[in-house]
DNA sequence: CGGAGCTCCTGGGGGC
DNA sequence: TGCCCCCAGGAGCTCC
C-alpha cells in the first residue's frame, strides 16, 4: 500500500522530526526487518551508533536517511559520511517517531528495529507483514544508495523525462499495467495509483504497450504524476491503520479514489459500475465503458474463425 | 536478456 | 462463538 505519495509523507515526517539527531543505540525486533546487510545485525548497529541522522531522501518507494559524522549538522549543509539508513516499506512498513507506544512500556507492535536517539526519543521501524526491510548502505556520487541503483527516476525528480519514458514504454512488449508497476521504467507507482492513472487516462490495463499511441502513453504517465501529486497533498491514501505517517496519523486520499477497491460503485465519469478483475494474482479495478478492453488474442480464442491460407 | 510467474508474510474479515 | 480460508501486494528471484 505505501506507494510514492505515502512514502513521501513518511519522508517529510522524518525530515521534520529526526534530522540532526544523534543515534545512541539500536535495538532489534523481528528478525526479517534487517536485510541486505552483509554483516547482519551487528554491522547494522555498528554503522548506526554514534551517527547523526541527515535529511531523508527518496526515489520512488525507496527511502533513506544519510548518516553524518558526530558533530556535523546536516541542516547547515555538512556532508554525509557516504552511508545511509535505507528502508523499503513493502506492504505495511512504518516509521514511528516518539516514545514506545506499547502500554506495557516495551517495544511497539510489530517492532522491526528501534533507533534510540540522544534526546531520549525513539525512531521505530515497524512492519506487520514483514515485506519491508532496512539496512545501512553506501551512497553513490549522486547521494543515492546502491540498494536503489536499479530504480528509475520517479515523476517528481528533476531528471524525469516523460517523453523518454513514454518512448521506452512503447518499446516494451507487455501490458500497460505491468509496465506501470515495473520500477525500472518509472518508479513509485503501485497497484492503487496504477489503476487510478489508467482510469484517468481512459486506457485499459491489459492494453499492449507496443500498441499504445504516443498520445496514450504520455497521457497515462501524466495521469500518474497528477494523481500522485493530489494524493501527496492529502497526506497519502489510508484504508486502515496499516499506512500512517510518523505519528500514526492517516491520510485522506482514499476518499478521492475513483476505481480502486470500488467494485460495483458507479464510475465517477459515466456512472457504469466499476469492475474488478484478477490480474497478476491480485486485483485490478476499472470502468468497462471508459476503459475499453483490448480484443482477446487469436491464440486464446482458438482456431475457429478461418482456416489458414497460404501466403497470408 | 526481457518477460512472466512464484513466493515471502501476517492479521482482518467473511462464511459456515 | 470459533475456526478456516481467502485476501491484500512490492519486488527479488528463477525459469523460459
Amino acid at each position: 500500500m505505501p506507494e510514492l505519495p505515502e512514502v513521501e509523507t513518511v519522508r517529510r515526517g522524518l525530515e521534520q522530526h529526526v534530522t540532526g539527531r544523534l543515534v545512541t543505540d539500536v535495538s532489534f525486533g523481528h528478525p526479517r526487518a534487517v536485510r541486505r546487510q552483509p554483516g547482519g545485525r551487528a554491522e547494522f548497529r555498528d554503522r548506526l551508533r554514534g551517527r547523526v541522522l541527515g535529511i531523508a531522501g527518496r526515489r520512488g518507494k525507496y527511502l533513506w536517511i544519510p548518516l553524518h559524522a558526530p558533530g556535523h549538522d546536516p541542516r547547515r549543509g555538512d556532508d554525509h559520511d557516504g552511508s545511509a539508513l535505507v528502508a523499503h516499506l513493502g506492504m505495511s512498513g512504518q516509521f514511528r517517531v516518539g516514545a514506545p507506544t506499547d502500554p506495557a512500556g516495551g517495544d511497539p507492535p510489530h517492532a522491526g528495529v528501534g533507533l534510540h536517539l540522544a534526546d531520549g526519543t525513539d525512531l521505530w521501524f515497524c512492519d506487520q507483514r514483514t515485506f519491508g526491510w532496512v539496512c545501512v548502505d553506501d551512497l553513490d556520487g549522486d547521494g543515492r544508495p546502491t540498494a536503489a541503483g536499479h530504480v528509475a527516476p520517479d515523476p517528481f525528480e528533476a531528471g524525469y523525462d516523460p517523453d523518454a519514458v513514454a518512448h521506452r514504454l512503447r518499446r516494451r512488449r507487455t501490458e500497460i499495467k505491468r509496465a506501470l508497476l515495473d520500477q525500472t521504467l518509472v518508479s513509485g507507482i503501485g497497484n492503487i495509483y496504477a489503476d487510478e492513472s489508467l482510469w484517468r487516462a481512459q486506457v485499459h490495463g491489459r492494453r499492449r504497450t507496443d500498441a499504445l499511441t504516443a498520445r496514450q502513453a504520455r497521457s497515462v504517465l501524466a495521469a500518474a504524476q497528477q494523481v500522485m501529486a493530489q494524493a501527496m497533498a492529502a497526506g497519502g491514501t489510508s484504508f486502515d491503520a496499516l499506512y500512517v505517517d510518523v505519528f500514526g496519523e492517516s491520510g485522506w486520499f482514499d476518499r478521492s479514489l475513483a476505481v480502486y477497491g470500488r467494485a460495483g460503485e458507479p464510475c465517477p465519469r459515466c456512472g457504469t459500475p466499476i469492475r474488478r478483475e484478477s490480474f497478476m494474482n491480485r486485483s485490478s479495478w476499472f470502468c468497462p465503458v471508459c476503459q475499453s478492453a483490448p480484443r482477446r488474442r487469436k491464440a486464446e480464442t482458438g482456431p475457429t474463425t478461418r482456416p489458414s491460407a497460404p501466403g497470408g
